[in-house]
DNA sequence: GTTTGATAGTCAACTTAGTTGACAGTCGTT
DNA sequence: AACGACTGTCAACTAAGTTGACTATCAAAC
């Protein structure tokens, strides 16, 4: 693990791919504990960073995240009561709700993509930012690719 | 999501690293069940690959899974359970147990990696063997960058 | 304008998979 | 022989997902 050859070349691209994932999992976490979001769940900084995505609709969220929209309900409720988002009624439709970041919401996504942004940077300078335009294309390729056949 | 522009731009990496990993889940799931692998427990391909990297070491296992020793000791028990791993005492520490592929466990460790083969071919169709060693070189960069800040 | 069918979200019960703490058995060293 | 370290397991708990049933609301048909 600490010889300086490709340790990693005997490992499957999936492992690869969910380890590189912890690298950013970890500094994330690690940033939001020290800022005293300490109770955040699992999925939390993704949805409250990926807001635009979904414009606050629980069931586009489920879509979005691969999970039932009972679980996208459960994880919005959990968000709500901790303080990271409010929820209310859509006025044009009543049965749909709009979410929206609180203030504390705001402070965590900023938590969020800060320690994020920090592992970019530091990756951007050990190998380029052209290898890492690549490999994003190439994430895009194989993310394209479970699509087609999904 | 469909136009042919690059739609993962504007993800942030860790999200497009967790999707391209489902990649490979969703592939490999499909295949085992289709086999009729239909129990195994999420870990439980990686396991069974993964055999010869900690060489049937409960403890080690779970090091190299970043999980508790106890939830590796329930994931190899679940595994014997479902007739997957056979598990024995060390006769030279007999703390220890040696961890060993059942016929069933084989047969699920080559339609695991069989399916992840498959993507890889199909991705290397797609970007070149050089993208994929390229992006292989810049994940484990980025690995290694979370084990130094670990 | 009322009925009818589809949609958004939630509740309840359950499953899976992880955590920590406590512990027994084994080993190695003094 | 005794002490301390290590391996694996048990128990109790928590987090996060699932499916099925349900309510409320909307939209479209008649």
């Amino acid at each position: 693990m600490s010889d300086n050859k490709q340790w990693y070349a005997d490992l499957v691209l999936p492992v690869l791919l969910h380890e590189a994932r912890r690298t950013y999992g970890r500094a994330i976490r690690a940033a939001l504990t020290a800022e005293g979001f300490d109770d955040m769940p699992r999925l939390g900084p993704r949805l409250l960073g990926g807001m635009h995505r979904f414009g606050g609709q629980p069931t586009d969220l489920a879509g979005d995240f691969g999970i039932s929209k009972q679980a996208a309900s459960k994880l919005v409720d959990a968000l709500v009561v901790r303080g990271y988002l409010d929820r209310s009624v859509d006025p044009d439709d009543r049965r749909r709700m709009l979410l929206s970041l609180t203030e504390r919401g705001e402070a965590a996504a900023k938590a969020t993509s800060s320690a994020s942004d920090r592992i970019d940077r530091e990756l951007d300078q050990t190998v380029g930012a052209d290898a890492v335009a690549q490999m994003r294309e190439t994430l895009g390729t194989l993310v394209g690719l479970g699509e087609r056949a999904g």
